[in-house]
RNA sequence: GGGGGCGUAGCUCAGUUGGUUAGAGCGCCGGCCUGUCACGCCGGAGGUCGCGGGUUCGAGUCCCGUCGCUCCCGCCA
């Protein structure tokens, strides 16, 4: 590390004092991250930044900083002045990067001394994570989460880097804005100079990027934060960044190629292995064919096979009747596996949380017939089919699930996930990276009976606009292990189909000029074909240093109930402010 | 909005079929200790068993409600 400056808190750092600094005088400063006293000799491991040294205090030689130094408890902040000394062979520590030398000390100056912690930093992960929230500026002191967040500096530094070489600007678009819908709910924020009236934080720089494109500036990034009023999981925050690009006059491959030069460096620094670029690219109708979903952890098999052919007029009713309207009945072949009846009532649990009324389990048999509950109801022909469509032996465990094509294979992704984990089957240190692509463009809402976007509405599709349901979007998502790390599109540049897709999404054009009208104004000004992309940076870092939660890559985050157990927002107001606002509670 | 899991000492947890004074490890406090590095040894303090109600002679344990945390579905690209 660049050392710091000397002054009278410390003139090194801690962890990097070594053996060459042998017989030298040094002084350090930091927390007592240890201490062991031997009631004579006390030896004090003090942590900075940069790592860990031991000091130790002779009664002796320094009387006073040895007096001193027997109050001190963990997490007490000091200053530490006295000579580098080799270590006797017998006391090296190496685990220690300092282990060969400590700091013998004659001059210890107590900066701050610190409450007992609620919690022990060395057993930070397995601490209830609202404690260690609530305790963030304690928490942060954890090796794990000083290397997240120093691994998150890396990751947005080498985006920087690689942009800034390529000749992108980075603007910074307002906050404080209109909302610009894609789905999710608006966070507001009042006008206290426009009673009744509203901002909305943005969803994402959608417009602004676009019309940074329509002014000009051809190449733009941002490291953005977005605001979402929804519900949180793991991997969603009401707030979160993404690295936020758009070009002017590309196609998807200029996008494409851009992005995985950023995210080459991203992974170099972050020392992971995906392989060089180009990555590979899979269409939408591939990924939910084969593994049911848009966004497919292609690391193990178990993939999905149609038996709906086979099965049409099958004795089951289920079968039958939800291929007779429209449906699909798919499975996957789970290998040679023992499951007990309860686990497999788990199974089915799971693919019908998963939005799917049930599922069909069925051992293949050394005879190859089948041991199932719906064993009785199918033919030999039709179990024959099956196990040659599953590539079915004896011993394996077939799961099948009877469902609308979206719902199948929810259900059947998850059960995959779910056999993975449990047997194990992702190979340890393997990454899969890949690009989705050829998106429909829209589908049929039945509920609101109305086409909806399924990417945004301002994403270019390809085809005939008469005849939505054939249309595919010029969307592409970034996929890293069943993730979606990323995601863009090129964009509508021209107003006439901008305005025609509005229609198709039931908005019509007085609503357009209302809610758009600021977009449509100025793509009469001369837009360039432009696209972009959005790369959520907390997923990606998450996933870099193998953390299961975006919380550990944030340094403030809010707990999964959407509140912040360190500051306690959200909070009432004070009536006084309302009033300046003009609101009053319901 | 719905489903699952969890809630016992500062932290992580155990607590049997409902039964005496609710335990352990770590941490904390005091004492001893001159080569430890998760130092060691001796002693000690520390509990609204999330909260409220109910059943019972008796509730950490059973029932109802409620709150909080967390994972998932819905929602959200």
């Amino acid at each position: 590390m660049h050392p710091p400056r000397p002054n009278d808190y410390r003139d090194s750092w801690c962890g990097e004092l070594t053996a060459e600094r042998d017989g030298t005088p040094a002084r350090v400063a930091g927390w007592v991250h240890r201490r062991r006293d031997h009631g004579g000799l006390i030896f004090i491991d003090l942590r900075d930044r940069s790592g860990i040294v031991q000091l130790v205090f002779h009664p002796e030689s320094a009387p006073e900083a040895h007096a001193s130094a027997r109050g001190l408890r963990a997490e007490d902040v000091i200053s530490a002045a006295g000579t580098v000394a080799r270590r006797d062979p017998a006391n090296v520590n190496p685990t220690l990067s300092t282990g060969e030398i400590e700091l013998a000390v004659s001059e210890l100056e107590i900066l701050a001394d610190a409450d007992t912690p609620p919690f022990p930093l060395d057993e930070g992960a397995g601490v209830d994570e609202s404690l260690r929230l609530k305790h963030r500026a304690l928490d942060l002191r954890r090796p794990e989460m000083q290397s997240a967040i120093a691994l998150r500096h890396k990751v947005i530094a080498a985006m920087r880097e690689v942009l800034n070489a390529r000749d992108f600007l980075e603007i910074e678009t307002p906050y404080l804005t209109r909302s610009t819908p894609e789905g999710a709910r608006d966070y507001l924020v009042p006008a206290r100079i426009q009673p009744g009236s509203f901002y909305a934080l943005p969803q994402s720089p959608q417009l602004f990027k676009q019309l940074l494109m329509i002014g000009g500036f051809e190449r733009y990034y941002q490291i953005a934060r977005c605001f979402r009023d929804e519900d949180t999981r793991a991997d969603r925050q009401p707030e979160f960044t993404q690295l936020d690009v758009e070009l002017a006059f590309v196609h998807e491959d200029d996008v494409i190629e851009c992005m995985e030069a950023v995210m080459s460096a991203v992974f170099e620094v972050a020392g992971f292995d995906v392989g060089p670029p180009p990555w590979l690219r899979m269409t939408f109708a591939e990924a939910v064919g084969r593994y049911g979903i848009d966004r497919p952890d292609t690391r193990f098999g178990l993939e999905l096979h149609d038996l709906g052919e086979a099965l049409a007029q099958s004795q089951f009713q289920v079968f039958s009747s939800v291929l007779g309207s429209g449906g699909v009945v798919r499975g996957i072949n789970a290998g040679p596996r023992e499951l007990p009846r309860s686990e497999l009532d788990a199974l089915t649990e799971l693919a019908k949380q998963h939005g799917a009324k049930g599922l069909v389990w069925a051992f293949v048999q050394e005879a190859g017939d089948l041991r199932s509950p719906i064993a009785k109801f199918l033919s030999e022909a039709e179990v024959d089919a099956i196990r040659q469509r599953l590539d079915a032996g004896p011993g394996d465990l077939l799961l099948i699930v009877a469902d609308q094509t979206a719902t199948a294979g929810q259900a059947l992704s998850a059960l995959r996930m779910e056999l993975a984990r449990r047997f194990e089957l992702i190979p340890a240190g393997r990454h899969d990276l890949l690009w989705v692509v050829e998106f429909p463009a829209f589908f049929w809402d039945p509920e609101a009976e109305r086409w909806d976007a399924a990417h945004h509405p301002f994403t270019a599709p390809t085809g005939d606009l008469n005849d939505p349901a054939t249309l595919t979007s010029r969307a592409y998502d970034l996929v890293l292990d069943g993730a979606e790390i990323g995601g863009g599109s090129i964009r509508i540049h021209e107003r006439e189909v901008q305005q025609r897709v509005f229609e198709l999404l039931g908005i019509g054009p007085d609503e357009a000029q209302a809610r758009f009208g600021f977009l449509l104004d100025a793509l009469r000004l001369g837009a360039p074909p432009h696209g972009g992309i959005a790369m959520g940076i907390d997923r990606i870092v998450a996933a870099l240093a193998g953390s299961e939660s975006i919380r550990d890559v944030i340094a403030f985050p809010k707990a999964a109930s959407g509140t912040d157990p360190l500051t306690g927002a959200p909070a009432p107001v004070d009536p006084a402010q309302l009033r300046q606002l003009g609101l009053r509670l319901a």
